[in-house]
DNA sequence: CCATTATTGTTCCACTTGGGACGATATATG
DNA sequence: CATATATCGTCCCAAGTGGAACAATAATGG
């Protein structure tokens, strides 16, 4: 129920509008994915001067030895020219590398060095951090069947989107 | 597993990334949401020419008689220069009314027209109908379990945030 | 009652974003 | 083999975004 505050004034409380919404359940989702995501990237930008995107790059060759810019778009679900402009950003501090692919001249191999790797771990830590403080309301078992039920989703898709991570 | 594609080049796939990603829970619940909002909005903005901020502010004022601007930007998490903008452009095209506050003349009233109504429920429609899509994965009790778990979640959240719809 | 502080809505501006076009290279097709 | 088509990375530019400052008004407090 809305509350009232001093002067009868209702009192707005983004959390009870998530019930009213049309398309509550996938509204309460976006709630906790932004409770995990918004607050972290925030801190990181603040404390270590990394964009959303370069992580994203960042996290992509970390999973990955060597990957094409294109490689990680489709991954990431970001467009070209921001991985583009990423990968410049991240070559120019030195957290990864590129060398041109010997059998196809219009691709480089791009691959991530320590310092890069060493900062993703650190972001990484901090999202994963985070997440576990925004899901404590769930004991194991209910985070566990969470975890099954969005997993079961996700593998339902007909088309492959991405996540926005 | 990655795939091979023709000339033993690995093809990568979006969704068995998400697998290996630090933060795993969060990552595939923001590939759900993703796939409930992206094409949803995408489709809106084509269609209807209506961006995520307009229609957050008629989402707003279509579950609240009357709200301030400032209401709006706390309920939806956006700047209130977003809100601003978003106001102008609603009430050049009809779709709401401001009045002025006899009691604060400093704040106005804004409140949702006929045609800003219909198009909210137009746009919330396609919302929850892709949202039932991609969601389809499930049954009716799995998917009863899930809104649970997610209310759980959100209202054991010590600070309110909001969600990024 | 006057002075200080807070709030609302707006404007300005620096920055980010992504679509589209481009040159270079590779592949497909006649 | 020659031509057409596709792909990769980059650049340009229009559009969108949010922080900060601002004027107007309200609340607070000496």
């Amino acid at each position: 129920m809305a509350s009232k505050g001093p002067k009868g004034k209702t009192m707005l409380n983004p959390t009870e509008f998530l019930e009213k919404v049309e398309f509550r359940d996938a509204a309460l989702m976006s709630f906790v994915v932004s409770a995990v995501i918004v607050p972290t990237y925030d801190a990181v930008k603040h404390d270590l001067g990394i964009t959303r995107s370069e992580y994203l790059l960042l996290m992509c060759l970390s999973h990955y030895p060597v990957l094409t810019a294109q490689d990680v778009s489709r991954l990431s679900g970001r467009p070209r020219n921001s991985i583009s402009r990423a990968v410049h950003r991240m070559l120019a501090v030195g957290h990864l590398a590129r060398n041109p692919d010997p059998s196809d001249a219009r691709q480089a191999r791009l691959s991530i060095t320590e310092t890069g790797r060493a900062l993703h771990q650190e972001i990484a830590e901090r999202l994963r951090l985070q997440q576990e403080a925004v899901l404590a309301p769930l004991n194991a078992k209910e985070r566990a069947t969470l975890v099954t039920l969005l997993s079961k989703i996700v593998s339902g898709q007909p088309s492959v989107g991405s996540a926005e991570l």
